[in-house]
DNA sequence: TCCGGCGATTGACCGAAATCAATTCCGCCA
DNA sequence: TGGCGGAATTGATTTCGGTCAATCGCCGGA
């Protein structure tokens, strides 16, 4: 893991489309990232682990990082994947002290991770930056509640089919899309084994989903809609 | 359902002690309460479907409310089950228009209902209620997270354990605790089917977990623990 | 005290997905 | 071009929990 102390322009946009940087203007956005530093990770680094002292936020640049939480056991299941323009970990800038949940970088992440303390001193200044993040922290929310209503009730294959729906582009009936990272991961994301990713896949053929690599398409969308 | 213009005392501490009311002066307190106004709900009563237009927040201050979601298919799942001191839809405040998610009172709940236009024009001039919504906020994204991480990892009589150690009253190695709800509201609350829950417990039972009606004690925590 | 009703329990069965193991596929590098 | 290695797939098996159905037990009302 290392710094660097600026922006590339690519990361830049990124940082400036994430959710809670949403309706700032030009100087709390800047005030915000000053409260920033660049890191580039290795593959497969550890940001942070559950109960750790917490001393930033994030938001994911390039690359992935998965979420996670461990069992007594030698268990553990993903809780969330970022992907470029989500932050975590937000949630610790008032509540309490550590973080409630492992955090690994994938690929080569690029990160901007933010000082909380400072973040904390700059809300107090400008409160149109705290509702930035309580807007980015209600979407968390319900995105994780859906996530675990999914959970509850649709089985793999609605699952994957729902994923499938709401990231692909229409093209008429026909859609289709490219997964942005390798098969496991969308396992993880989705809560499912590998295992059970490639037999969702396989069972959605006949709905007329055709796997390909990462490159997925979809002869009918609204076949695939009635799940 | 009904509406009566006053608080009761057992109520309006119920709702000085929420989440999204700590930290707040008297006077910030009372600004927030005049948002709300009082109802009071038959048992089953529904208070909004999924997809309707978002008008209020609420607190429940006696009684429970589940937050679930619908399938195509006429499954359901239960997203949260809410107690009294507990706040939902607070996400609304700065996101979209639509409630997420489906709410039932049981039994005859008692709920302070935060009209959502007046807590926005509140923030504006208030920020340090902001704060304390974005506290509550986090909270619940991080016990949703916990949810979700359980659900992907613990099998039932684990859950269940888990929910007996982290609600029961220790006296030394053994402890008790009652239930505040029908077991069929805490399976929905743990995701599993009532006769799941049932199971559970009589697994428990080899570790010392005695279940009367809804008495339950522990025999040696410690036990339980090692899950 | 008896009866009715509902929540809880138990049993039998089934289906979904995890796990383990064995290939196969594909991209990358020599 | 050939071969290596990790990811993906496929198959066999098991486990967990959902579903359906029957029974039990408790509480309240007649």
């Amino acid at each position: 893991m290392n710094r660097t102390p600026t922006f590339d322009s690519h990361e830049a946009a990124v940082l400036a489309k994430a959710d809670f940087m949403a309706g700032l203007d030009h100087d709390e956005a800047e005030a915000l990232r000053a409260c920033a530093t660049i890191l580039l990770c290795d593959p497969h680094a550890v940001l942070f682990e559950e109960g750790d002292k917490a001393a930033y936020f994030y938001c994911v640049l390039s690359g992935y990082v998965r979420l996670h939480r461990h069992n007594g056991d030698g268990r553990q299941a993903d809780i969330r994947i970022c992907e470029p323009g989500d932050s975590f970990a937000e949630c610790l800038i008032h509540t309490d002290e550590t973080y409630r949940y492992g955090a690994q970088a994938m690929d080569r992440a690029v990160l901007a991770r933010f000082r909380i303390p400072k973040v904390r001193l700059l809300l107090d200044e400008r409160p149109r930056i705290g509702k930035a993040i309580m807007r980015s922290l209600s979407l968390h929310l319900i995105s994780t509640m859906e996530c675990l209503a999914s959970d509850r009730m649709q089985t793999a294959p609605q699952r994957v089919a729902n994923y499938l729906l709401t990231h692909c582009v229409e093209n008429g009936a026909t859609a289709s899309l490219r997964l942005p990272f390798p098969k496991n991961l969308l396992a993880r994301k989705l809560g499912l084994a590998p295992e059970a990713l490639s037999r969702a896949f396989s069972a959605l053929k006949t709905k007329g989903v055709t796997v390909r690599g990462r490159a997925i398409t979809i002869s009918d969308i609204t076949v695939l809609r009635q799940i």
